[in-house]
RNA sequence: GGCCGGGUAGCCAAGUGGUAAGGCGAGAGUCUGCAAAACUCUUAUUCGCGGGUUCGAUUCCCGCCCCGGCCUCCA
C-alpha cells in the first residue's frame, strides 16, 4: 500500500514515491521566534512530527529541515520595546520553543536552519535573480519581479489579475508591478543589517526559505508543508523565487498544507488574542494529551479547540492507559510478525490514506478493546504489540501506565504517594477486618485527595489520580 | 468583491453511489462488601435546505442558506 498525500499544487490526493528511492527529503516552515507559540502554531508541527515519524517509518532516511527564521521585523519591534538586542529576543522564544515541542513529544528536526546563518546563500540566491531578470532594484531594495515568471500563481490558484484587483494594501511606487515582492531591504543603522552589494540590509520574508531549502536539501525537494495560510503569498513567492533562480528545476513536488486551530469557529491567532499557549494548556493535561487532541481531526480540517475536546482526549488515553495497566504481565510483542501486520492494518490504511489520524485513532480504540477482551495470552501480545506500535507510531503512549495515573498539574502538591500507600494499607486492614465503614471512610478521605481506588482480584488495589 | 474549505447524533469526528467507524457524554445490565475498571446492550430511519441524475445519494450535478479561511504579518 502506498503513502497517498495531499497536493496543494494539485488539489487532489496522490501516491508519494521519493525522487530518490530510500531518501525523503522534508522542508517544513518553522517558527518565527518574535514571541511565544500558541496551540495553533503547535498543531502544525504536531502534524508535521507525525508525517516526518510515518515518513522513517515507511522510506528509512528522512532528511526533515524546519527553519528558524530568526530575522523579522516583528522580532526587530519586539528588541526595540525591550530595549535589548534581537538575539536576546529569539534565543529566549527558541528555548520556550523547544520547550514546548519536547512537552508535545514533538521530534526535532533534522536540521533547524537559521536566517542569521544563511545571509550568504540569501544574498547569492538573490545575486542569481537579478542577473536571471527577474528581480531589479528600486530605492535600495531589491524586487522580484513578478511578472517576468509565466506560471506565478498556480500554487495558490490566483491570477495575477485577481490579486491586483483584491489588494487591500498599497502599492509601494517604486514597485514596477503591483505584485512584486522584496528579497532584500534596506536597514536603518538602528536596526539588524548585512552588508549586501546593494548595500547594508536585510532579506524579505520569502526568500529565506528558498535559500535554506537549498542549501540543506537541493533543488527539488520530495514535499513542503506549513499552514495554510502560507499559500500565499509565501509559498506562492518562495516557489517563484526558487523556480526562477534555479532555471525552471522542479522545486516541490507534493505541497502539504494543515487547517487552523480555530476557538469558537474563528481561527487562533495573536492579533485576535483568542490563543492558548501549550504552556497554559499544559496545567489542564498532560502533553500527551494536547497532542491526541491536536490529531483528533484530520490534519487539513478546522480544529476546534475547547476544554472539552481536551478531556475527550485526555480521558480516550486514560482507557488506552487502562487497556495496557490490565494486561500489565504481557509482553507486547507478537508470537508472529504477519498476526502484528493483521491486527493493525486498519490503522495502517488509515495513515497511508493521507494521514487520517481520527480513523487511525478509532482503530486504536478497537485495538484497546480487543486488548481488554483477549483472553489468550498470545492474542493479548499480539493487541498490546499493536496497541503500543501503532500509537508510538503517531507520538502517543509512551508512558509507563503507572505514571501516567499519576500526573498532576505542575505546581500542584496533591497527596504525597507515602501518604496514599499507607492509607491504602490502612483501608486493606479495615476490609480484612469486614471494617467497610472504615473503608469507606479511607476511600472518601483520598477521594477528596483528588485520588481513586480500584481494588483487584487478589486483595490488591491500585490508584491514580483524578484529573 | 475574487478564490478556497466546511456544514454528519448532546459534544468531538471519520466515511461511502447500496443504505451511517470511533471517542467523549448519558442510560440499563454483568461483576463488586460498596465502588472503580472491564465487559454486554441502548443512545443519528439519518448526514444544512431545495431540486436533478440514478434502480438507489449523506456520498455525483445545479441552486440556495449558514460558518470559516486566504487575498495584509500569520501554523
Amino acid at each position: 500500500m502506498a503513502l497517498v498525500l495531499y497536493n496543494t499544487a494539485t488539489r487532489r490526493k496522490e501516491a508519494f514515491e521519493p525522487l530518490e528511492p530510500g531518501l525523503v527529503r522534508l522542508y517544513v516552515c518553522g517558527p518565527t521566534p518574535y514571541d511565544y507559540a500558541h496551540i495553533g502554531n503547535a498543531r502544525a508541527f504536531v502534524a508535521f512530527d507525525v508525517l516526518y515519524r510515518l515518513l522513517r517509518a515507511r522510506y528509512g532516511k528522512v532528511i526533515y529541515v524546519r527553519n528558524i527564521t530568526d530575522v523579522d521585523d516583528k522580532i526587530n519591534a519586539a528588541a526595540r520595546e525591550e530595549g535589548v538586542g534581537i538575539d536576546v529576543v529569539t534565543a529566549r522564544t527558541i528555548a520556550a520553543f523547544h520547550a514546548d515541542m519536547a512537552a508535545l513529544n514533538v521530534l526535532p528536526p533534522t536540521v533547524e536552519p537559521r536566517v542569521t546563518a544563511h545571509i550568504a546563500q540569501i544574498v547569492a540566491m538573490i545575486a542569481t535573480l537579478i542577473a536571471k531578470g527577474h528581480a531589479y532594484l528600486a530605492e535600495g531594495h531589491v524586487l522580484f519581479h513578478v511578472p517576468s515568471m509565466v506560471d506565478y500563481g498556480s500554487l495558490s490558484g490566483h491570477s495575477r489579475d485577481e490579486l491586483i484587483a483584491g489588494a487591500r494594501i498599497d502599492v509601494a511606487p517604486y514597485k514596477r508591478d503591483p505584485g512584486d515582492f522584496v528579497l532584500w531591504k534596506p536597514s536603518t543603522p538602528d536596526l539588524p543589517g548585512w552588508d549586501s552589494p546593494w548595500g547594508r540590509g536585510r532579506p524579505g520574508w520569502h526568500i529565506e526559505c528558498s535559500a535554506m531549502a537549498e542549501t540543506h536539501l537541493g533543488l527539488t525537494i520530495d514535499i513542503h508543508g506549513g499552514g495554510r495560510d502560507l499559500v500565499f503569498p509565501h509559498h506562492e513567492n518562495e516557489r517563484a523565487q526558487s523556480l526562477c533562480a534555479h532555471g525552471g528545476v522542479p522545486f516541490v513536488r507534493y505541497w502539504v498544507h494543515n487547517g487552523f486551530v480555530t476557538v469558537e469557529g474563528e481561527k487562533m491567532s495573536k492579533s485576535l488574542g483568542n490563543f492558548r499557549t501549550p504552556n497554559e494548556v499544559l496545567r489542564q493535561a498532560p502533553g500527551e494529551a494536547i497532542r491526541l487532541a491536536l490529531l483528533a481531526a484530520h490534519y487539513r480540517q478546522p480544529l476546534d479547540w475547547t476544554d472539552d475536546g481536551l478531556k475527550a482526549a485526555k480521558a480516550r488515553l486514560d482507557n488506552w492507559y487502562t487497556a495496557l495497566r490490565l494486561a500489565e504481565g504481557v509482553p507486547a510483542e507478537a508470537a508472529e510478525p504477519g498476526a502484528f501486520a493483521a491486527v493493525l492494518s486498519d490503522f495502517a490504511r488509515a495513515m497511508d490514506d493521507d494521514l487520517n489520524t481520527p480513523m487511525a485513532l478509532g482503530a486504536l480504540d478497537l485495538l484497546a478493546g480487543a486488548l481488554n477482551k483477549a483472553t489468550d495470552r498470545a492474542q493479548k501480545a499480539a493487541f498490546k504489540a499493536a496497541l503500543v506500535f501503532g500509537a508510538g507510531m503517531i507520538g502517543l503512549l509512551n508512558h509507563a501506565p503507572e505514571d501516567w495515573f499519576k500526573w498532576q498539574p505542575p505546581g500542584v502538591e496533591g497527596l504525597d504517594e507515602r501518604a496514599i500507600l499507607d492509607l491504602i494499607e490502612q483501608r486493606l486492614a479495615a476490609r480484612k477486618a469486614k471494617d467497610f465503614a472504615r473503608a469507606d471512610a479511607i476511600r472518601k478521605q483520598l477521594a477528596d485527595g483528588g485520588v481513586l481506588l480500584e481494588d483487584k482480584p487478589g486483595g490488591r488495589t491500585e490508584w491514580k489520580r483524578a484529573s
